[in-house]
DNA sequence: AAGATTTGACCGTT
DNA sequence: AACGGTCAAATCTT
């Protein structure tokens, strides 16, 4: 993102920026709250902070969408996704809870669909467990491809309006591989997940986690394996296609979101952060140059889809140096493997 | 009964 | 028109 600076902006533009300028403080508040855990800080919360810097982020968005500024430098459909609209425009007649009876459902009224705004891909060897409850809505069958697409949504769409979704493929190749690809980001707060490990400042060395009583032990060596995200709640995939080889007594406080080397899928986890969605310019966050991929939209809720993106904006929020040595990204926005 | 999944139809994009 | 993303009634599961 290229600043022109505020002196060259536009009425709308510069609502924009100062949106954004206070979005940034915001950020920068919280990051002093997650660096300094013992979130000690008087009146001033994480919980406070983060609704503050999504109000701010969604006026940005919001005088964006408004078509007042011409080109707009980020990607619209992400900017898009933090809007409510998309479920607006679908609720006129999804909103009454499908009670019509199917003869007079011919017409299901215009639904618009969503314009690809991917997030990240993720390509494992088992079905993603990544903590976040899902439910599918759909399945297709994909030309040239062997396997049927399934389609998740959170499960907390309505009731939260997150609109994060995610489609799991399976590759055909000798070792079937599951290309899960995220579409936008979570905003919903799910409490049994991790946000409450960003909201409650866990120590940072709380990273390096240990399940002595589940039996499931991670270090910060298993980090370096790649993500292999927690087990779900749920089951999401057709057993058929995938087990689940994981026991859901584990995942019960804070314990989500975080790896375990045991779940078979850390092995050949491979991980992109799409180019394109490459958040927000290292010129507004004061982190550090090297991991610059903070979420313009990742927002307060931390629930981002993947345990990496996850990461990743945990590095860009907090600058934290913990995965620096763990992670590697190139200037595409790609997550190495050290 | 409530919530999740299945699956054929609908609809937007290309 | 084909393709693929989403809807929503029917069905299944808890």
């Amino acid at each position: 993102m290229e600043s022109p600076g505020p002196e060259n902006f536009s009425g709308g533009q510069k609502k924009v920026f100062d949106e954004l300028v206070q979005g940034r403080e915001l950020a920068a508040q919280l990051q002093f709250l997650l660096r300094d855990s013992t979130g000690d800080h008087g009146s001033v919360t994480a919980e406070d902070l983060v609704p503050r810097i999504m109000k701010s982020f969604n006026q940005a968005i919001a005088a964006l969408s408004s078509g007042e500024l011409g080109e707009v430098s980020g990607d619209p459909a992400t900017l898009e996704s933090d809007l409510p609209c998309y479920d607006r425009q679908r609720s006129e007649d999804s909103g009454e809870k499908r009670k019509k009876p199917a003869s007079i459902d011919h017409r299901r009224g215009g639904y618009k669909r969503r314009k690809m705004l991917e997030t990240s891909i993720r390509t494992t060897s088992t079905p993603i467990e990544d903590g976040y409850s899902w439910r599918k809505y759909g399945q297709k069958e994909i030309l040239n491809a062997k396997y049927p697409r399934s389609y998740f949504r959170c499960t907390h769409r309505h009731d939260q309006g997150c609109l994060a979704t995610k489609q799991v493929q399976k590759t055909e190749e000798e070792t079937p591989m599951y290309r899960t690809t995220y579409i936008g980001q979570h905003t919903c707060r799910d409490v049994l997940k991790a946000p409450q490990f960003v909201m409650d400042g866990i120590p940072r060395d709380a990273f390096l986690f240990s399940f002595d009583s589940s039996n499931i032990t991670t270090t910060k060596q298993d980090l370096t394996h790649g993500f292999s995200p927690l087990p779900s709640i749920k089951a999401e995939y057709n057993p058929e296609e995938a087990t689940t080889p994981l026991t859901a007594t584990t995942t019960t406080t804070i314990d989500h979101h975080y790896p375990t080397a045991h779940d078979n899928q850390s092995s050949s986890d491979e991980y992109f952060l799409l180019p394109d969605l490459k958040p927000l310019d290292s010129s507004i966050l004061p982190s550090t140059p090297g991991s610059d991929y903070g979420d313009v939209s990742g927002v307060y809720s931390c629930t981002t889809s993947s345990h990496s993106s996850f990461d990743m904006d945990i590095n860009s929020i907090l600058g934290c140096v913990d995965f620096d040595d763990v992670f590697n990204f190139d200037n595409d926005g790609v997550l190495l493997e050290v």
